[in-house]
DNA sequence: TTTACTTTCAAACAAGTGTTTGATACAGTT
DNA sequence: AACTGTATCAAACACTTGTTTGAAAGTAAA
């Protein structure tokens, strides 16, 4: 890296404020629901400026997307030196605090988590970049967990188990909020929540092994 | 019930084409994404039908939303003659047809879909008129196969953990469709996913039981 | 038929959308 | 200082949105 990063001209602050506006806008509606008056009021930029950085507003949102924070947490994890258990349980840990976590939890994820309810282009590029690969990973692990025994879809079937519970979370929270008015997504909450999962699905995968082994 | 409901007045005739058409398009696109005009067209009516008929675009969801399939589906599992167990999995199997099948695929549950990741007013009566109640009775269908001894708030997490891997399968059908684009939801596939379902959450229930005993 | 009321309809309305425009201000180079 | 390409801006554009309007058609009782 050079040094001369830090330094940036006014046309690239804008673009950056631009995207870090889009990201927060975005994360809160849905793509139809942003308006791209309300991204630039946030970025304090005027309302041609998206049209102008990005060609439009679905090309803002295409390069809002940022998976480096996904991608980098599997990383740490494949190099981690523990077993498959604990590295499952670390995986779940970390991936439910990027979802969850309300002082850094990752807009990207909210963003995400719209497209499945209402698909833009973006999807395609969504799946491919972030998702699949994810799947991969989550299969890799359990695949060691495992054995060779268990069928690819049946393995495939408790990745589906594992993000589903995962997920849950972060779709219903509206729901959970209006069924429990007390849960407050805080750390020890979320401890908790990813230490279920896991647990649960351990339980899940093992009789799996055993009926099939 | 009178003989009379099957004769209908013209108003009335309308009334329920509007419906149905909200219906199916509501279960496509989201609240926002949806439009008056476009519902009209389909139940060919006026487009100022709507607002005279239902008052508003929002009172005409509200009146859309019918949870009668989902009460008859508890009603029907309660007064079953089986053990808790296999209870639990005709509940799932019958639940992921609901949720699943492309054939008679209930459009509520698309609604309601979408209703999570972009709340409207709608939601406050869907969570109280539909998912409490399903989820009560799932927490009590699971108390009766755990016993006494697991805590409120593990149970209601196993809860969660299985409504998370139902809805997951609707949730991430874009996604899914994308990463295996020979998946179809036809009957034997949802069976075998409501069967890996119960299986895997069976064996995640118990290990709590066991834990906790 | 006349009367009173309900329902439909084309048209218009006000507000909001993403995008474009043409002028203006600002940089860096010669 | 003059020139040049870039970036910003207020304003307008073309279009869609949910909703309203006032007249026309339909319906049913008197």
């Amino acid at each position: 890296m050079m040094a001369e990063v830090e330094i940036k001209t006014a046309s690239e602050q804008t673009r950056a404020r631009l995207l870090d506006a889009a990201r927060e806008v975005f994360s809160q509606h849905s793509f139809q629901g942003a308006t791209v008056r309300e991204i630039c009021r946030l970025a304090e930029a005027n309302v041609a400026a998206v049209n102008y950085h990005f060609g439009s507003k679905e090309g803002l949102l295409a390069e809002a997307l940022n998976f480096s924070q996904l991608t980098a947490l599997q990383k740490a994890n494949v190099t981690a030196d523990a077993c498959p258990k604990i590295r499952l349980r670390l995986f779940l840990r970390d991936f439910m605090l990027m979802l969850l976590d309300e002082k850094h939890a990752s807009s990207q994820c909210r963003i995400m988590a719209r497209e499945l309810a209402d698909p833009t282009p973006a999807l395609d590029q969504i799946v491919s970049e972030a998702i699949a690969p994810l799947h991969e990973f989550l299969g890799k692990l359990l695949r060691e967990i495992v054995g060779n025994k268990v069928g690819e879809a049946e393995l495939r079937r408790c990745v589906y188990s594992i993000f589903g519970q995962c997920q849950f979370y972060r779709h219903s929270h509206p729901v959970l909020q209006r069924l429990h008015p007390k849960l407050r997504y805080d750390h020890k909450e979320i401890d908790a929540i990813a230490e279920h999962i896991t647990d649960f699905s351990l339980a899940g995968i093992k009789q799996l092994a055993k009926k099939s082994g």
